[in-house]
RNA sequence: GGCCCGUUCGUCUAUCGGCUAGGACGCAAGAUUUUCAUUCUUGAAAGACGAGUUCGACUCUCGUACGGGCUACCA
């Protein structure tokens, strides 16, 4: 049977979205486009607890920077909406009730008060507390109480929740598309809630599986973290009688910590001095965040990085756009083990971006930040600044710095360039070339070149030398590109004027 | 603690029984250069450990160690 594949990437909002999250969306989204298929955004947010205003949005806004486009889902609407699981609460409930018809659920009594006291006694003997097959027919549940009774707690308002019957001993083989065959004996494994009274919604596990059967998922792509409940997710499948049209599961290895250990968290990121987040974050609570974007890093480099990050394509190519990922992509080149992030790969990445951009593309990039200024060009004359610098670029952040000079003339001048060049014969060996460019008609660096490159010679000054008492009076410091690229930038009077002013301003040191 | 997953240069990784173990980031040295960069060349740098299978193991099996994940009425 060919199906369609469907792949989804589920965020729960519970604050803005990291690196990992990115990835795993990403990972989706390559899958889904490679195969021809659809890439759904489903919302979970059935803890009404943890939720966070203002993280759907940055969820979506962070998805559609990096260039991962949504078929279907919250934002977009389509078949199987609504796709944020808090407006499809009325769902679950049948299939939790269907479960424990079929014998595979049933009641639950206890409070998780009373659990967490069961939990204690159990860790101050030395045991670990399971709610499992050897407990639950101890424990106030519907499989202990008489149906009488369980109807006379529910009626009195008693709280319940709803939890999978885990069969006893009994050995659940999975596979996953990354990892291969894997067994679980399901006697390790514990009754989970799959649906709670107190807010009427489902849990994890129960919405999940009911929305992945429902949108007709094909894969499921997701993180390590997800590896344990797998057996659970086999069962429910199994028990909902799904297993025909079940989902090929594929766990993706975590991305952890620079340094240390761990799993790569959203603390990391200010405490190690990298962003690990793809935008811009405020919580409500006012706490910020930084982001790739905002520090300069452009949304192709940012993927590229990911991409690779778990993943490689078994060539040596390094660069790549996202059509080439999608047409390279494949889950059995995607490893096993976590992969440490590494902030320096993503700014060399970023580099590479710049390089390659032309000046049309640099453009907007630079216009923004000339406007922050207060400048006002054309966008030729934008692109054409940050094109002569791009080789020098790592991040969008480094622009103004290395452009700076060819739109404001120095204020002031570099100490350590200054002690080197004015003084002796530069001042005078200055003014003398200011009257040779004065005098020259063709201000165009290829000209301006020849014509100053031979009066060095008949001169015979160092070259060096003139070049960098130039650079003094053009720039200010020691950067920047050749000086020529620099003249014709800023035209004749703008290069006499420096001239002027770094002699009228700056007596030379002797 | 229990269960599960993993383990090649500092980091990301290639290798699917024949390896002088390849590439990239970073690092070091050199070359180019009117400054700062870029670029180029070169270099240092790895198969966790122990058994077994095999003519042969980084590759397969087992054990140990180490790392990671899960162990919530969170996802």
């Amino acid at each position: 049977m060919k199906r369609e594949v469907r792949v989804r990437f589920a965020p729960s909002p519970t604050g803005p979205l990291h690196i990992g999250g990115v990835r795993t969306a990403l990972y989706n989204y390559l899958f889904a486009r490679r195969h021809g298929g659809k890439m759904i955004l489903r919302i979970e947010d059935t803890d009404s607890q943890r939720f966070v205003p203002g993280a759907e949005e940055y969820i979506i806004e962070s998805l559609k920077w990096c260039g991962i486009e949504i078929d279907e889902g919250v934002g977009v609407g389509g078949p199987h909406a609504p796709y944020r699981q808090s407006e499809r609460k009325d769902i679950y409930l049948k299939y939790a009730m269907q479960l424990i018809e079929a014998g595979w659920a049933y009641y639950a009594f206890d409070t998780p008060e009373e659990l967490d006291v069961l939990r204690k006694e159990a860790e101050e003997a030395g045991k670990t507390f399971a709610y499992n097959y050897e407990v639950r027919e101890k424990l106030p549940t519907s499989l202990s109480l008489t149906k009488e009774e369980v109807e006379a707690r529910i009626a009195r308002g008693e709280q319940w929740v709803v939890r999978f019957k885990m069969p006893e001993n009994e050995v659940v083989k999975m596979d996953d598309l990354i990892r291969g065959h894997v067994e679980m004996n399901t006697s390790t494994l514990d009754d989970k809630v799959l649906y709670k009274s107190v807010d009427a919604l489902p849990t994890y596990h129960l919405a999940n599986i009911v929305d992945d059967h429902l949108m007709e998922v094909s894969h499921v792509i997701r993180g390590e973290e997800w590896l344990p409940s797998l057996p659970l997710h086999y069962l429910l499948y199994r028990a909902f009688g799904w297993t025909d049209t079940q989902p090929e599961f594929a766990h993706l290895p975590l991305l952890l910590k620079p340094i240390g250990s761990g799993k790569l968290s959203k603390r990391d990121g200010d405490k190690m001095g990298f962003p690990v987040f793809p935008l811009f974050w405020t919580s409500p609570t006012g706490e910020t965040s930084r982001g790739y974007r905002e520090d300069g890093y452009l949304p192709e480099a940012f993927i590229n990085m990911l991409s690779l990050l778990g993943w490689n394509p078994g060539t040596e190519q390094e660069v790549f756009s996202m059509q080439e990922l999608i047409d390279t992509f494949s889950l059995d080149r995607v490893s096993k083990a976590g992969a440490r992030f590494q902030p320096d790969k993503a700014k060399w990445f970023n580099a590479q971006y710049m390089h390659n951009m032309s000046d049309e593309q640099l453009a907007p990039l630079m216009q923004p930040i000339l406007k922050a200024k207060g400048i006002e060009v054309s966008d030729a004359m934008a692109g054409k600044a940050a094109g002569i610098m791009k080789e020098r670029m790592t991040l969008v952040t480094d622009m103004w710095d290395l452009t700076s000079f060819f739109f404001v003339a120095p204020t002031e001048y570099e100490e350590k360039l200054t002690k080197k060049q004015w003084k002796g014969d530069n001042p005078a060996m200055l003014a003398k070339l200011r009257g040779l460019l004065e005098g020259i008609e063709d201000f165009s660096k290829e000209n301006t070149e020849a014509v100053v490159r031979a009066w060095i010679e008949q001169n015979g000054y160092a070259l060096g030398q003139v070049m960098n008492t130039l650079r003094l009076a053009l720039v200010g410091a020691g950067k920047g590109p050749g000086m020529f690229d620099v003249t014709e930038f800023i035209g004749k009077d703008e290069c006499l004027k420096r001239i002027d002013s770094l002699i009228a301003n700056v007596t030379p040191v002797e």
